[in-house]
DNA sequence: TCCATTTCTTAATATACATTAATGCATAGG
DNA sequence: CCTATGCATTAATGTATATTAAGAAATGGA
């Protein structure tokens, strides 16, 4: 269990790594994501300050996850077994976060999905491009951005 | 922590419920779904032999998920906190299968979705009907059906 | 057994979102 | 300060899936 300053733009973890770690981050921004096969970034979550960024490979699988920085931060590195996060209901907090995007994914429109991002991430918002949000959301840059304006149009 | 029998059809849990259970499922199948504004159902998670079905939210929120027997089943119902599932390893693993889930919706089309199903479920398949393999996927029967023949002829 | 209900499939049409492309703006780094 | 790069927006077109509707097969309850 460390400490460590991580650069912008620098990986912490890559698919396929063993031994993948639990990041506990005290300030900055990091992200989880796949790449699939078209060499499409698919967001898994965010991880602002007071977040832990996991893939949730077991410790000696695996992982199915890059991590990076989208801010310079600093972040606490722990093993996943025990180190950090001992607690259950940490783990049930969590759980819920994504039992509610899966059930977003399966109802909501693109709109929709905006919404939720802006609830879950209220202070992310401002500091990650537009297309990056688009990704977490499951839909391209160029829908979320009619999306918004089509919401500005009628009403809000 | 009791055995119970259950009929097909029974409702064991309601969303807006408070001191929602754990159910462990011994023989027979569960599910747990989300039924949106408009009516629709949308299907969280099956539960046969030997998964457990429960709602994330922790023991002193309302939950979100209605929880039914799709079989007469016998079950093992706990309080959420401690009874059963004191493993962090168990914890792991589901974690994993919503990541999975969570991927799944953000990048693959509806046979690639019904692939991920039949892997993760390979005992349900047979046992549920269709529309409900669908409204698991977040597609429509229709587009289910559509995607099945569709595959057929193109090969296998 | 019989009838009502559920289930699956197919087809026609509609629609939300993807793709492609072009433009202008902002930004970072030399 | 300049320039290359990244980013957001808009529009035209394409496509996968939704919606609606209908009919046939299977199922289950009385």
């Amino acid at each position: 269990m460390k400490k460590i300053n991580v650069k912008k733009k620098e990986i912490l973890q890559r698919t396929g790594d063993l031994r993948g770690k639990a990041y506990f981050v005290e300030s900055g921004l990091l992200r989880s994501y796949t790449i699939d096969e078209k060499g499409k970034e698919h967001i898994f979550m965010f991880g602002p300050e007071g977040w832990i960024v996991a893939d949730y490979a077991s410790a000696d699988e695996p992982c199915d996850l890059y991590i990076d920085a989208l801010e310079d931060s600093v972040v606490i590195q722990a093993e996943k077994d025990g180190e950090i996060e001992p607690d259950l209901k940490k783990f049930v907090k969590r759980m819920r976060v994504l039992q509610k995007r899966v059930i977003m994914f399966m109802s909501a429109s693109a709109i929709e999905r905006y919404e939720f991002f802006v609830s879950t991430y209220p202070n992310v918002t401002q500091r990650v491009p537009q297309h990056m949000v688009a990704s977490y959301l499951g839909i391209t840059p160029e829908a979320l951005s009619a999306a918004k304006s089509q919401r500005l149009k009628s009403g809000k």
